[in-house]
DNA sequence: ATGGTAGACGCTCTA
């Protein structure tokens, strides 16, 4: 079984370029971020013309999650299981952003897998309420996680962690030292995922760094390699033991009306 | 000295 995490960075802008990684990765398990599209407005039937299910969890303009499905590959649609952590945004009165979607999937002859689909908080600027939201939120994060490990559910939870774990998972350090994504309380926060168990599938497969899954738009980033890895797969004890391969589709991020990410897959398995 | 680009939205915010 083949699960990958995108942040596409706006369904409407992306759209042929995600029908095109679809068709061409063909993932069993999709989650998406920054779809930035009200329910309503998602294109599911696009991608449901390619064989997907699709289960979305937007607001507007901003922020916003979705789960595919492979149905061409027998799996059936993502069984909602939660949608979002209970944690308001970091502005008086605005309420809950649409960054947590939690299902299970499962072959209508097999046994579920948890899949959380998550867009972590940036966290920008540092310090400030945005930073202090984030880490609000890696806590809440931690505490779901916690009762899913509990369960002993084969789970992985793939998405925008907005953290860069280690200094070798960027291309510099001093350009990213003040930022919210490498500050010591965004990692240790990480880091204590890791503590409780949950396996960094990318970085156990290439545990010398130096992988990308992120190019900003600005300065010519993506020309001179300038990335850093903030897109994550965690795997739950039993999905670790059957992780094969994990890699990032470095060569979309290169194409005409790119997401700033790369999407990053892992296969497990059978 | 505080750039540079992109997306959604609506005259600005988020990343």
């Amino acid at each position: 079984m083949k699960i990958a995490t995108f942040n596409i960075n706006g369904i409407k802008a992306r759209l042929p370029r995600l029908k095109e990684w679809l068709a061409e990765t063909r993932p069993a398990v999709a989650c998406l971020q920054e779809i930035k599209s009200v329910d309503e407005n998602f294109p599911a039937s696009e991608l449901e013309e390619l064989g997907y299910h699709v289960l979305v969890h937007g607001q507007k303009a901003f922020n916003g999650v979705a789960i595919l499905t492979d149905g061409e590959a027998g799996y059936e649609p993502p069984k909602e299981v939660q949608r979002g952590l209970g944690i308001d945004g970091p502005k008086d009165g605005e309420g809950e952003q649409a960054r947590y979607l939690e299902v299970d999937v499962a072959k209508s002859d097999g046994a579920a897998t948890r899949i959380v689909c998550i867009y972590l908080p940036n966290g920008n600027p540092h310090p400030g309420p945005k930073f202090d939201y984030k880490l609000a939120w890696m806590d809440r994060l931690r505490a779901r996680m916690g009762a899913i490990w509990a369960a002993e559910v084969p789970a992985a939870v793939l998405g925008d962690f907005n953290v860069i774990p280690e200094d070798d998972d960027t291309f510099s350090v001093k350009a990213m030292v003040s930022d919210a994504l490498m500050q010591p309380e965004s990692r240790a926060a990480y880091a204590r995922l890791l503590a409780d168990g949950w396996t960094d599938a990318l970085r156990t497969l290439n545990p010398r760094g130096g992988v990308w899954t992120y190019w900003d738009y600005q300065a010519g980033a993506w020309q001179r390699d300038h990335g850093f890895r903030i897109d994550h797969v965690l795997l739950s004890p039993e999905l670790a033991d059957r992780l094969l391969a994990v890699g990032v589709d470095r060569e979309h991020r290169g194409r005409e009306k790119a997401s700033d990410h790369a999407p990053v897959w892992a296969t497990l398995k059978d």
